[in-house]
DNA sequence: ACCAATCACGAAATCGATTTCGGTTGACTC
DNA sequence: GAGTCAACCGAAATCGATTTCGTGATTGGT
């Protein structure tokens, strides 16, 4: 239970203000923020005194003023649904952690804020600009008709987006291609003889998963498989759709010898599941991930998964908002990554036929 | 590539000011602001006159200004290391998610920062609190020594640290009592049969690992167990030391019949290993992770674990760092939460003897 | 009908940094 | 020696909300 005290603790010493080292000089006000922010018209011998006396007394600018004034608040917004408790999944906390990271090198923080209330979504994203705590947002997830991007691009709010949406050519976004990656691993698994591949996809609702889709499409088309439209099931990104998921292809699709997943928290869920129902992975069934988040390397089997880098996404992402926020044109950032194959231990050739 | 427009993209549209909502009801700005923030001094019939043109000029009082004059930021500090790239742990992140959301509740946000050299990290620290931009920050993982807590403590700074530290007496601090819950562990393991029950341990530097060291005794103790200390591996939270520690247990105490891991991901890490090289989990070898992270349920086999809640975590942090920002002396507020084994499947009887 | 409380509200100061707009100085021309 | 032009620096306004301090209008008591 936490206890609540009568005494109070020691106040914060006091932080110095400009003002006080104007004071200290015997300089006005103006001179020292014009000599801190490296002014031109402040000679060098003035500059190193302020300097000086700034360090001296550990001043160190109330950013509340300074944005008060200039308008910006130098930092981002991220929000993430709680529907389930903390960062979605670790490849969203892996990005996460990547941005916030990227964004330090640029001088801005990252403002995270969790939505209980999906309802409240929109509203959210609106008080955190109008309020001016962010200078814009990075938005995660893109649904295939989400509200959020005609929200903040009717106020000329600067984000972007990870993954595409239907308005992709009006925003700024980074996306990765996942529709060649899929295509790809069947490719792969094609050609590792499996005939009957499976995929457990992902959140119909999400932007990416049909992208993903026609690339398990076309994948097939390529490898000269015939397209099974039954092999597809729908999944939401966990791993309890992976375990469902599973457990469906057993029952109706038997002759299936590997699945790819939307992603890796899927696959691992349906590799669990396998081996409780006591197929074992790859000799028995091959199962693949994306998103190639860290742990997936120390799963058992080691996932063999279409990876990319968080690291570089949010590094890109990084420089992106910045540039939107010093005011270029949204649809003029626009990138797409590839992501590879990285081959472990959950795929191997099949055994049948 | 990023490129770069010419073209400056729309203005954003301009936020309504206070002194806006004034002028537009003909009152004067103080009454605006006290209306809306409902001081008992301004008449009903006026609050909602107020209220409700605010309303419908969508006015959303600029957080800089209030900021600036109220000298609180409204938004809690929280860094972690970007070690590794991103969240440092599934824990870490869901915790991270849980603090954001309880914070939310608190009309609080959660500033995210990264440091990426560990030198800097107490100049961060300074920085964002001098700069003003948080009113207390949450410390993840104290240390041994760790010089966080000296230098917070000394300026006065608000903070709350989850997990103890060597002043635990004197600041506020969340924790779990992992030295209770690794000895119910042993004590569970050795009701299963288990006689040689090795310990994959974590980061020495972190405070609590010698606590959960403590338990991984004092459980021996109460088991009428033998203890015997080359059984305590050291590693580092991470999932390769897992790995590690399987492969050097194997080597040299091949009678070990169980492990406990400083956490899940140390434990996922040895089992993924204890498959590599052949062994059954839990058959021939019995594997207890700590945190209880969401993905340990998915795992497989599924982790059993010492599961505390990261929402419960975060809920009381929430609370006391409101209180302490409020003044609460710091030393009241201080929790130790129990952890709880969850039995899955990595863990069963032992075959031996 | 008169003085004293309340009640409601507004003018101006405040928070701390930045910007605008000049004002001094000194060097340099002619 | 008067005039010109830089180079440097400062007073005051500004950003937008909150607070302090006070004023005018009611209400109430006698």
């Amino acid at each position: 239970m936490r206890s609540r005290s009568t005494e109070t603790h020691k106040v914060p010493v006091k932080r110095a203000t400009l003002a006080e080292v104007a004071e200290a000089l015997g300089v006005g006000k103006p001179t020292v923020s014009r000599a801190l922010n490296n002014y031109p018209d402040i000679s060098e011998e003035t500059k190193r005194r302020v300097r000086e006396m700034a360090n001296k007394l550990g001043y160190v600018g109330s950013s509340r003023a300074r944005q008060l004034q200039k308008g910006a608040a130098d930092a981002i917004g991220l929000l993430v649904t709680a529907a389930s408790e903390g960062l979605q999944s670790a490849y969203q906390s892996e990005f996460t952690g990547a941005l916030a990271a990227a964004l330090d090198g640029h001088g801005l923080d990252l403002l995270l804020h969790a939505v209980q209330d999906p309802a409240a979504e929109i509203e959210t994203y609106n008080r955190l600009w109008q309020q001016g705590k962010v200078d814009g947002f990075v938005l995660m997830r893109t649904r295939i008709s989400d509200e959020r991007i005609g929200f903040l691009m009717e106020r000329g709010v600067p984000f972007v987006t990870q993954g595409r949406s239907d308005l992709a050519n009006r925003h700024a976004w980074i996306d990765i291609d996942s529709e060649e990656a899929f295509a790809e691993a069947i490719e792969f698994l094609a050609g590792q003889g499996h005939r009957r591949i499976a995929m457990i996809s992902g959140d119909p609702d999400i932007y990416s998963t049909a992208l993903r889709e026609d690339g398990y499409r076309s994948g097939h088309e390529s490898a000269g498989l015939p397209f099974d439209p039954n092999l597809i099931l729908p999944g939401d990104f966990s791993a309890a759709c992976g375990r469902l998921g599973l457990r469906q292809l057993v029952d109706s699709a038997s002759d299936v010898t590997a699945i790819v997943c939307a992603n890796d928290a899927t696959a691992m869920g349906a590799i669990s599941q396998a081996h409780e129902l006591g197929l074992s992975v790859p000799e028995q069934l091959s199962v693949m991930g994306y998103d190639g988040v860290r742990m997936a390397e120390m799963f058992s089997p080691p996932l063999t998964t279409l990876s990319h880098s968080a690291a570089e996404s949010g590094e890109r992402i990084a420089s992106m908002i910045v540039g939107l926020v010093g005011g270029d044109a949204p649809a003029s950032h626009q990138i797409l990554l590839p992501a590879q194959i990285i081959e472990r231990r959950s795929t191997g050739p099949t055994a049948k036929e």
